[in-house]
DNA sequence: GATGTGGGTTCTAAAACGAAACTGACTTGT
DNA sequence: ACAAGTCAGTTTCGTTTTAGAACCCACATC
């Protein structure tokens, strides 16, 4: 299966840097539930203030959370998830996916599913050519230039 | 938009305990990529010999990948992913295409492709019922009981 | 003026990480 | 037989990150 080569090493390995760690997947998650302020989410996550404080300006330099300021005096922001933080709900979303089929789930059963009709959804690669899904065994990773020729 | 809710934090924080750290991913990456040896995986990730023993633990712990035993004498052995760490690549794409698309990628331009087609990928949700993909925004957790009635 | 609130910082201890060397059980070459 | 090499780790030690508790500051409210 050839779903990375050797020099997209580099890009997850800064995407881990940035996101890589057992707290911004989390905020991330909060911050998709609506969490906002500071310390909603320090008292949301039980994480610890300083952590907090770093994790948000890795987050914010990363251009995956926004600090808007939303009241003037005093100073007071809110962080948000811009566009490409919103992007990486398919990576949450697989890793609780993942989490619901693989972990011993001792009491919750919780699934994810379609909201319209309520069938447990799968995850896939789709294809907009072929107008098909298919398998990481069909993922082949190669370099701009030649993709699109 | 309802990925979550409160009674999956405990999976999911369990599922970053085992994968979310800066090397575990990366670990998966290379067994993907036909990895198997203790020697090659330090090789290969650049990791400490100690950080990649107790990575491997726990990652054998965590059922992701199994140790076998490929000789006898000296016992050597391999670390091979399970179906479960397979199943992990959804994840680890996301996180691919993510950062591809979404960091600031200086000198690479890899895209993860449709083999067959040599169309750039989307990752989508599929609903089996409604035969459609769908985005973050139609998903909703629920619980198994009621998923299926 | 006392207390509360939001958003941090400082300090210190604990844990994780990394580099390099060492161990142990064999295998291979001479 | 003896030296050197391979694989899969462990040990040691020093550095970096992380965690937790407490503190600080600007302002708002009672």
């Amino acid at each position: 299966m050839a779903v990375t080569d050797t020099s997209s090493i580099t890009t997850l390995e800064r995407t881990l840097k940035l996101v890589g760690d057992r707290w911004s997947i989390l905020i991330i998650r909060a911050a998709l539930r609506g969490v906002r302020r500071f310390d909603d989410y320090q008292a949301d996550l039980g994480i610890a203030r300083p952590i907090l404080t770093s994790r948000l300006r890795r987050l914010i330099d990363g251009g995956v959370i926004a600090k808007e300021q939303y009241q003037a005096r005093p100073p007071r922001y809110e962080y948000r998830l811009t566009p490409a933080g919103v992007a990486l709900s398919p990576a949450l979303v697989a890793l609780v996916q993942w989490g619901e089929h693989h972990m011993d789930h001792g009491d919750n059963d919780v699934v994810l599913v379609h909201a319209p009709c309520g069938t447990e959804l799968e995850q896939g690669f789709w294809c907009r050519r072929c107008a098909t899904t298919f398998t990481p065994a069909a993922v082949r990773a190669t370099s701009r230039d030649t993709a699109s020729s």
